[in-house]
RNA sequence: UCCCCGGUAGCUCAACGGUAGAGCAUUCGGCUGUUAACCGAAGGGUUGCUAGUUCGAAUCUAGCCCGGGGAGCCA
C-alpha cells in the first residue's frame, strides 16, 4: 500500500462544501459532468455524499483546464479549489478548481456506459453496480440504511431483542411459498428460510420480546414491481403478546422509521423529488379496519370482492387511497391465513390476524397476528396443510414446553422503503436486487 | 404456470411491404457562465434467432430465445 499523497489543502465532502465558502479545499471523487464552453470549462463532481459543479478556465488554470478538457465522465480525481456561492450553480455552491489529480483516466474506447439522460430499465440493472452512482440512486440507499438504523434503535428502545435466525433451514415456515432448495453437506436438503418466524417464536420463549432482521428468500415465479426473490424482513415477536399489542408496535415502528427518514435524510429525499408533507402525516394511530368491513368498502367502491376473497393490488390499492396513512386490515378469514395463525374465540371462522397496507399503491409492507398456541389445534392445522410433522417437532415443543400466548409480525423492508421514496419499483431500494430471471450482477 | 407488451446504431426511440433514420454518446472543430449547454462535421447497423409467405420483409405468419408489466402467491 502506497500511502495518498497529502494534499496542502484541507479535505472535504460535497455535502459540507456549504460550510466551507471562502475556503480553498480539497474534494476527492468522480467526475460526474462535464460541459465547455470555449475557454470555461464546467466539471460537476459527485464523491458520494452530494455533487457539486466546478468552474475551471484555461486563462487562470491552465494546467487544471487541460487536465479536465476531455476527461471522460467517470474518471475518479482529486481537485482542490475555492469553494463560492454561487446562484448559477445548481446546489448553491461551486468550486473554483485551481489544481487536478487525475487518478484514473476512464479509457476513450470504453466509455462509461451510463449517461444523464433515460435508460431502459434492463440496461441499468446489468450494470447496477455502476448505477448506483447517480445521485438518485445513491440517496436512496442512503435512506434504506437510515431505514434499517432507526427499525433497529425503535424495536429495542421498546425492549425487543435482536435475535437472528437461520439462513438455512430444514423445512418450509408456512409451506405456502416455493423455497429454494440447497444441496447441504453429504446431500441433505436444506432451504434458504422464507421467514424467520418459526425460529423468533423460540426466542421469544427464552427472551420474552425479540425480534429477527435479515433475508429472507421466496421462490415464487412472481414478476411485479413489489417482489423480490430476495429481500430483508424484520419480524417481531412477543410472548403475552395479543393481536392490538402487535398492530400498536407495527404503527408505532413504521412511523418511528418514516419520521427519521424525514428528519434525518431530508436531502436525500429531497434528491429524489419525494413530497415530504405526505411523510410527515405518518403518525399514529393508523386506520383501522376489519376484513368484514373492508369488504363493503370494496362493494361500494365497485369491486366485486366478497366475503372469503383475499385481497389482490387492485384491492390494497382501492383500500389504501381512502387514507393517507398505513391502513390496518384485522381478522381475515381463517382459510386464508397460515397454519400457525390463531383464530378469534367469538368467531372461529376468523383468524387474529393483520395486514399493514402502505399509501399510494405500495402494497402489504407489514403480515402478522396471534399465534396457535395449543398443541393438538397446531398438530391438527399441520395435518391439514400436509406439512411434514417430523421437521415441525422442535416446533411443537414450544407448545409442549410452557406454552403461551404470543403475537407477531413481519415487515418487509423494501416494500416499506420503496414507498418511503415513492419509487416506480422495489428493485431500487437494494442495493443489488434479485429478481425472477435476475441474479446479475 | 397463465395473460398482455416489447426486442432496430453504445443509449433512447422513429421508420409498419419498396435504398434503415433522428437525438444523445464517441472522435474532430468552434464558443468565457453552462444547467441532460449550444453550433458545425465525421465514424458507427447481419433490425433477438430460425423457418415461411412475397418480385421484395425491420415491417406479415409460425416457433424459439431474452426482457418488461400483471394474475396467482406473497413482505
Amino acid at each position: 500500500m502506497t500511502q495518498d499523497k497529502q494534499p496542502a489543502t484541507t479535505i472535504i465532502t460535497i455535502e459540507d462544501a456549504g460550510k466551507h465558502v471562502g475556503s480553498t479545499v480539497t474534494i476527492r471523487g468522480w467526475l460526474y459532468n462535464q460541459r465547455e464552453s470555449g475557454k470555461l470549462l464546467f466539471p460537476i463532481f459527485r464523491d458520494g455524499t452530494g455533487v457539486i459543479q466546478g468552474v475551471v478556465s484555461l486563462k487562470e488554470h491552465a494546467e487544471a483546464f487541460n487536465a479536465l478538457k476531455g476527461l471522460p465522465q467517470e474518471s475518479s480525481v482529486i481537485v482542490t479549489g475555492t469553494i463560492r456561492a454561487e446562484a448559477r450553480a445548481t446546489g448553491g455552491f461551486e468550486m473554483h478548481v485551481s489544481n487536478v489529480e487525475v487518478v484514473q483516466r476512464v479509457s476513450d474506447s470504453e466509455p462509461y456506459p451510463i449517461q444523464l439522460k433515460e435508460h431502459g430499465v434492463d440496461f441499468l440493472l446489468d450494470r447496477r453496480h455502476l448505477w448506483i452512482r447517480t445521485p438518485r440512486q445513491a440517496a436512496i440507499l442512503r435512506i434504506r440504511a437510515e431505514a434499517e438504523l432507526s427499525a433497529r434503535i425503535y424495536m429495542d428502545s421498546q425492549g425487543y431483542t435482536l435475535t437472528d435466525a437461520p439462513i438455512f433451514t430444514p423445512a418450509a415456515c408456512e409451506g405456502t411459498s416455493t423455497l429454494f432448495e440447497v444441496n447441504y453437506i453429504d446431500d441433505q436438503k436444506a432451504y434458504l428460510t422464507q421467514s424467520g418466524q418459526l425460529y423468533v417464536e423460540a426466542t421469544a420463549a427464552a427472551l420474552g420480546k425479540v425480534y429477527t432482521f435479515g433475508p429472507t428468500f421466496r421462490a415464487e415465479k412472481s414478476k411485479t414491481r413489489r417482489h423480490l426473490t430476495e429481500f430483508w424482513m424484520l419480524e417481531p415477536e412477543a410472548s403475552f403478546a395479543h393481536l392490538e399489542d402487535m398492530v400498536q408496535l407495527g404503527e408505532g415502528l413504521v412511523s418511528a422509521v418514516v419520521q427519521s427518514v424525514v428528519k434525518n435524510r431530508t436531502r436525500e429525499l429531497e434528491t429524489i423529488q419525494r413530497d415530504i408533507s405526505k411523510l410527515e402525516k405518518i403518525v399514529p394511530p393508523f386506520p383501522r379496519v376489519s376484513y368484514d368491513d373492508a369488504i363493503k368498502v370494496l362493494q361500494k367502491a365497485g369491486n366485486p370482492a366478497k366475503w372469503g376473497d383475499d385481497f389482490g393490488g387492485d384491492e390494497e390499492t382501492i383500500l389504501s387511497k381512502e387514507f393517507e396513512k398505513p391502513v390496518i386490515i384485522h381478522r381475515y378469514p381463517a382459510a386464508m391465513k397460515a397454519f400457525y395463525m390463531a383464530t378469534d374465540e367469538q368467531r372461529p371462522d376468523l383468524s387474529l390476524s393483520f395486514d399493514m397496507i402502505a399509501p399510494e399503491g405500495y402494497g402489504e409492507i407489514i403480515g402478522g397476528g396471534e399465534r396457535l398456541a395449543n398443541y393438538d389445534t397446531l398438530v391438527k392445522r399441520l395435518r391439514e396443510h400436509n406439512l411434514p410433522e417430523e421437521a415441525f417437532q422442535w416446533y411443537l415443543d414450544l407448545r409442549r414446553y410452557g406454552s403461551v400466548p404470543h403475537a407477531g409480525f413481519g415487515l418487509g423492508l423494501e416494500r416499506t422503503v420503496a414507498w418511503i421514496c415513492g419509487t416506480e419499483h422495489i428493485r431500487e431500494v437494494i442495493p443489488f436486487p434479485r429478481m425472477l430471471y435476475r441474479v446479475y450482477p
